[in-house]
Order: structure tokens, then sequence, then C-alpha cells
DNA sequence: TGAATAGTGTCTTTCAGACAATATGCC
DNA sequence: GGCATATTGTCTGAAAGACACTATTCA
């Protein structure tokens, strides 16, 4: 690391950026992917839509902080979270210089509700096809989130995240099309799928469709990510 | 991103961590997988070895501050790089506040000499499977910037930032498996290289051996990574 | 001519992908 | 019984992996 010429260390000597924390946060809602934008409601970018996040503490680590700021303004809670890249450009956010460092985040829809009981601002759900124009650089960063979220969900063992503990393969087939945005057969789908060995099956069934179908859950075995 | 509350942005409300970035320096020789340390001179971790590094300045981005401190600390110009993560235990550091972002660097010893014509303290390449107890969280830094180094070298694109542009299949299979630590069958190694269509073919030869090889290049095509 | 390393081909197994009919539960 | 959707198997082509001998250059 650093300073290795100094005898005394001091702090002030240096500049320090900014650091914040932005969050890309995905569900899947009727087959489709969207992504959670706050409004903002102050100067930069008054009325844009934006990321949720905002300023790591001295108390906490970087995802402690994404946790709490992605609860203050939305409430949401027990939100699975990967890092994903640090955006450093100078004149990233016109007040001062920031870094942020930008999280992935998944979560299934059914389990939340949008600024219920929170001071939050207006949080609102966007397909990923039809982003509105978004403050500072955050059109940037969620074309890379995206396209990490698309490179590493073929390990599927993130896609609880998005289904819960229990999902049918034909609910797990659509989450996995609605992030690639391409359809695949689905006897192949099952057959790779169960070949894998990452799933159990259960002794129950959904019964949200005409025929019931078989549920499954993931093994206990810890992801490859994170 | 943060601060939305604030009709009257004050830069000085939040007290900042410091920004540091710590590179993880890749070289090959003799089919061994090398990583460049510096001794420390200075309090804290004194005599402990550490990886290159430093702080970040307010008038450059993450990338910059990178390839500036590896060349203050070790004269290196010219190297591949690539952000891997982003650390910030709160005691990582024991002088204040710092948060770190860790990056990969792959360099071709040949074309290097360590602490030619700079001010660097001592730098030193050590063997992968033999590092020396090291300073702050750098063990953890390496382990977690190895694995990535690990799952990213099948694209081979970066294969000629260890070799340069010229390099015989042999060279090509040493290297690779010097970085995974296992070797692989000779006939298959380059029956699934030269299938891949990365790969020209030179009209050149290398004499290093008994009996020369032919020399190939890397394509120009753009890598998938950065 | 012998030492050292470059260069090469076949067979088997596994995986990916195209493809359509049957089974079950509900109304 | 008809509707909606779950469930299932075969074939083919491509790629991965096991495996050993010949070719070339130099000393």
């Amino acid at each position: 690391m650093a300073e290795e010429n100094e005898s005394n260390y001091d702090p002030s000597k240096f500049d320090k950026p900014s650091v914040t924390v932005d969050l890309v946060v995905f569900t899947i809602k009727d087959n489709n992917l969207y992504i959670l934008l706050i409004k903002r409601g102050v100067w930069p970018f008054e009325d844009s839509y934006a990321l949720p996040g905002g300023f790591m503490r001295m108390d906490e680590k970087l995802k402690q902080a994404a946790l709490r700021e992605l609860h203050e303004e939305t409430s949401i809670k027990d939100v699975f979270l990967k890092q994903v890249h640090t955006f450093s450009d100078i004149d990233r956010d016109p007040r001062t210089r920031v870094i942020t460092v930008a999280y992935l985040a998944l979560i299934n829809s059914d389990n939340v509700t949008l600024a219920a009981d929170t001071d939050a601002k207006e949080a609102r759900w966007f397909p990923v096809t039809k982003m509105p124009k978004l403050a500072f650089d955050h059109k940037r960063i969620i074309e890379y989130v995206h396209k990490d979220l698309r490179h590493n969900i073929d390990n599927y063992t993130m896609i609880s995240k998005f289904l819960g503990d229990k999902f049918t393969l034909t609910q797990m087939q659509n989450a996995i099309e609605a992030i690639h945005n391409h359809t695949v057969d689905k006897r192949n789908f099952r057959k790779k799928i169960l070949s894998l060995g990452i799933l159990s099956e259960l002794d129950e069934v959904s019964r949200e469709t005409f025929r019931p179908a078989k549920l499954y859950s993931l093994k206990k075995k810890l992801s490859i990510i994170q």
C-alpha cells in the first residue's frame, strides 16, 4: 500500500474523494427484467431518475452502506448483493470529486412493497428495455452491471434471489430467458439444469397453473459468487 | 446517487475515507507464476512485504493512479491493468480509514528491469506458491486477484501480456499451465487453441530450443476484457 | 547419430441443440 | 371432454479428453 517514505503519517496531507455506493437492483415481474430507480428531488439532476445509493460512512463497510442506503430509500431488506466495479471519472459528479462503487442487487419482487413505511422518495421499477434519462453516469453503470448479471447468471445459483426458495422449472426458465432476453428449448433447458445437480425436487407442487408443477429448491451448496 | 434531501450540498459535511490503489502484478519466469512485492521501510508494517500501490490523487482516475504508482515504485510502464475489487474493511489500515481498489496487472518480465532509474524501494518477484508474510490485508487481496486471473485467463487474449507479441505454442501452454498450476495434453491444447482462430502463424521461428518452433501472434481482435 | 523438443491424428465420451408427442389437472 | 400447461426422449453434430509416435534441428 501507500506512503512508504513518510515516517510520520498525516492523514490530512492528501485530499480525499467522496465515496458512494450505487445499486443496480434487478427483479423479475411477468417474465421481464426490471431495474429500480429513484426520482431525484434536488440539484444536481433534479427530477431525473437515478440509481439508489449514497455515501459510505466511516463506521461501515461498502456492502453495509449499500444495504443501509437501499433500506433507507426503498425499505427493501434482505437483498443479495455483489460488488461489480468502482467508477472514478473525475467529472462524474458536478458537486465534488466522487468515486462510486457499483453493486448488483437481486430481489424477489413478491416480497417487496416499495416505499412502504419509509421516508423514501419516489421509487419505481423500469423494464431494462425502457430506461428513462438518468442522472450522473448511471446509464453507463447500469450497462456495466447488466452485463455482469448476464455473464454470471449461468451458474444458476443466484436464481432463487429472484424466485424465492421454491420454484418450478418453468419459472426458472422464464427468469433466465428474461435476463438473457432470449428463449431456449424447454426440453434442453430442463435436461441441462437437472444434470447440473444443483436442484432438489420437493414433495410439493405449485398450483399457479392449470396443471400443477413440481417445485424445486437449490441444494445448499455455496455459490461460486460471493 | 447520494444526498437527495439537501438543497445546499456541502462536501465537507461527511468524513471521507482515504482511497488507494493496490496492484497485484503477475509475470511468468521459467514456467512459474510470480507476483511483485515491495519491501516497506516505514511504519506500519515496517520491513514487511506489501503490494505496490498508493493514494489516488484528485486529478486522476483510479487506473491512472495505479499506472503512476507502479511506475514510481518499480519503473514499470506499459502494463496491462484490470480492476478487480474494492476492499473496505474498517480496520484494514492502522493509520486511518482507507479503502483500496485492487488491480490485476500482467507484464512480460523480459521487458522489465526492476527498480532501474527510479527511487523505488526494494522490489522483488515472489513465486505465488511462496509468498512471504504480507502487510495489511494484502494476502487476502492477492488470493482474490489470483482467483480472478485463473478465471479469466482462458479467453487467452491476455496471454501476450505475459509472453510478448510473438510466442511459440509451447511457451503459451507453459504459461497457461503455470497460471492454473495444472498440466494439459500437448495435442489437445494445440488443437483447441488453433481452433479458436485467435492466433496468426508467423513466418518466423524461435531458436531458443533444439528444434526451432513456429512463432505465433494474437490476431488483432479486441479482448473481451477491457 | 543421438539428444532434445516440435509437431501431429484417432478414438471415445460428453455436451449442446434441434425437434414433437404424451400426461395431468382443472373447468 | 376440452383446455392449458407440465413432462418426457432421440438423434445429430461439435467439442473435450485420453492416448504415442514421427519429424526436425543442433551438437
